[in-house]
RNA sequence: UGCCCGAUAGUGUAAUUGGCAACACGCCUGACUCUGGAUCAGGAAAGUCUAGGUUCGACCCCUAGUCGGGCAGCCA
């Protein structure tokens, strides 16, 4: 399949094809995707992959994958397996260059000690709590520390201590000597290392000291020599550190950090944290569930690697914050899953018929397409019977104006079968109805040149074959479309009670019996459905990727 | 009454870098169809946040404002 290949312009490689021309970093461009390991990746994690990878490989240049693991409280392996396997599942391979910030521990180490010897770093005994005290606020500056001007001599042997664990948890910090005074608050001295006695995922006990993001990354940047640093919008104003530590260390051909708007979808919440709380107070199923915005989560909906690629192209890149209409992210998968979907027959809410007209015991095997839209997909046969079950919905006793369906007196083809007529409604004692009976007409059998044409066609089953299932209906997770707008409210009042609907009654051709997990079709007329993970061949499971498109239901709505 | 960033159809991005707004999704019509899907053809929809200025000419440059976002973790 062919993918997006014109990617559109944007402010970022117009920045790389101006630094190309002006023969920066002798031409080379090499980008990084720095997760730190403490969740799981979602869609807007997605959006950074591909324009990091993208851009290395547009540019016949490189993209790391680099843990940024510098807080060893929130990080756990778990997460550094499931962000391999999402990427590597998304298309995208670092080839030798996984790294860790932790990697670099011992040469950040050396950095900082330098940093003290040329006095532009010192180690503060205020408290946590007297250093945010006098921190100042943005719009007052705030106090230099009484510990700002120790000697280096007592800067080295305090911050060699520290390293070497004669002090507690929170005694002392390193810190950068830059402007108690400067607007932007990030440059009031920024803490750069802190003592925390915390196994990490990675360096066990070798360390209890960790550097900050803010002195770790940039570093880390310049090791690996990344030309662009790409980031979310919230580090903008976190550049000029970026930059003064670089400078500071007289480090040459320095990366440069550019920031772009991170994802917004809307009917759902991206950050980390909220993610976490539906998983841990039991909302949803798990990381994995696939109401999640996780790429598990979508995964195990049926999205395909190629779709999220071209839904990444097609959000853009810029730098205003903006929310993306999840309609863009279902096309996306349609537009896939329209050429490479087998079309398979199944009925979520069985009604049954019975053909008055057709012999008790025949069964015929019936020719029909794999994939209109695929030729090479080939063909299959399924078998059709005296008694069948067709859609409830595909039938009505008073239709509406405009319903081709089936109603009493009507006509509609079986698809890849025949053209069958309403003649009577069974019900039972209750009023409810309980089977169809209808005639055949044999003239018309499916493919059989140019039979008459009806109105409308619609899916069914074969009763004795048929293959039971359960098909889970899957439905936006929020019923807000920023369900994190309102501030007097919780973001999880806005919980859509109907996001999940399980339907346990369905049946479904019997090609289906031994489907594999992870395996996509069209359900005909309804939509694109895989198989769950958890399912077997005993108890077959089908999520609901997304409905095809349904004018009927538009037409029916602009009725009322 | 601080600093930083942003503003283009309903939504998301473009605009050969100063030449008079385009693409995608969505929406509406119609054609076709053994999926009310797909496909095809067509359509509505912004005059670029506002007010000035520079210029033959401004979405683009300048000034002031408005609105939105971010910044006070020993988080990233």
């Amino acid at each position: 399949m062919e993918e997006n290949t014109n990617t559109p312009s944007n402010f970022i490689r117009d920045i790389i094809d101006k630094d190309l021309e002006e023969g920066k970093h002798n031409g080379r461009v090499h980008t990084r995707f720095p997760p730190e390991p403490n969740g799981y990746l979602h869609i807007g994690h997605a959006k950074s992959i591909c324009l990091n990878f993208g851009i290395a490989k547009d540019y016949n240049g490189l993209c790391n994958l680099r843990f940024d693991d510098t807080n060893p409280e929130k990080e756990e392996v778990e997460y550094v397996d499931s962000i391999e396997e999402d990427i590597r599942w998304l298309g995208f391979d670092w080839e030798d260059r996984m790294y860790f910030a932790s990697d670099y521990f011992g040469r950040l180490y050396d950095f900082a000690v330098q940093l003290i010897k040329e006095s532009t770093a010192y180690v503060d005994s205020s408290s946590a709590e007297e250093i945010k005290n006098n921190r100042g606020t943005p719009t007052e500056p705030g106090n230099e520390s009484p510990f700002r001007n120790r000697t280096v001599e007592e800067n080295l042997k305090l911050f060699e201590e520290m390293k070497e664990g004669k002090y507690e948890d929170g005694a002392h910090v390193l810190r950068a000597k830059i402007d108690m005074a400067s607007p932007n608050m990030h440059m009031r001295d920024p803490v750069m290392y802190r003592i925390k006695r915390a196994e990490h995922h990675n360096t066990g006990n070798e360390w209890c000291i960790y550097p900050m993001y803010d002195y770790a990354h940039p570093i880390s940047d310049w090791i690996e020599h990344i030309t662009h640093s790409i980031c979310t919008l919230e580090f903008e104003i976190h550049r000029p550190l970026y930059d003064w530590f670089l400078i500071e260390l007289h480090l040459e051909d320095r990366p440069q950090q550019i920031e772009f708007a991170r994802l917004g979808l809307n009917y759902t919440v991206m950050s980390k944290r909220k993610l976490l709380q539906l998983v841990k107070e039991g909302y949803v199923a798990g990381w994995d569930d696939p109401r999640m915005p996780t790429l598990s989560g979508l995964r195990r909906r049926g999205y395909t690697p190629e779709s999220i690629r071209n839904f990444s192209e097609r959000v853009g890149v810029a730098k205003r914050d903006a929310v993306t209409d999840y309609a863009l992210l279902e096309h996306s998968i349609r537009e896939d899953l329209n050429i490479r979907a087998s079309r398979v027959m199944a009925v979520l809410k069985p009604l049954k018929i019975v053909i008055t007209n057709y012999p008790d015991d025949k069964v015929e095997q019936l020719e029909t397409d794999n994939n209109p839209e695929d030729t090479s997909a080939g063909k299959r046969t399924i078998p059709f019977s005296k008694n069948i079950f067709i859609e409830q919905d595909d039938f009505r006793e008073v239709p509406p104006k405009k319903f081709h369906r089936l109603y009493p007196g009507n006509e509609v083809r079986l698809k890849s079968a025949y053209i069958i007529k309403c003649n009577d409604v069974i019900k039972n004692e209750n009023g409810e109805i309980t089977e169809l009976h209808c005639t055949y007409d044999p003239a018309t059998k499916s493919g059989a040149g140019d039979s008459r044409s009806v109105k409308g066609t619609i899916h069914w089953v074969s009763e004795p074959h048929a293959v039971k299932a359960e098909v889970r209906l899957y439905d936006r997770l929020f019923t807000a479309e920023d369900p994190e707008a309102d501030d007097t409210k919780d973001f999880k009042e806005f919980i859509n009670p109907h996001s999940l609907d399980i339907m346990s009654d369905c049946l479904v051709e019997p090609g289906l019996a031994d489907a594999k997990p992870g395996d996509k079709f069209q359900f005909i007329r309804q939509g694109y459905f895989c198989v769950d993970p958890l399912s077997t061949e005993g108890k077959l499971v089908f999520n609901r990727t997304v409905a095809l498109r349904d004018s009927w239901a538009r037409i029916e709505k602009k009725g009322k």
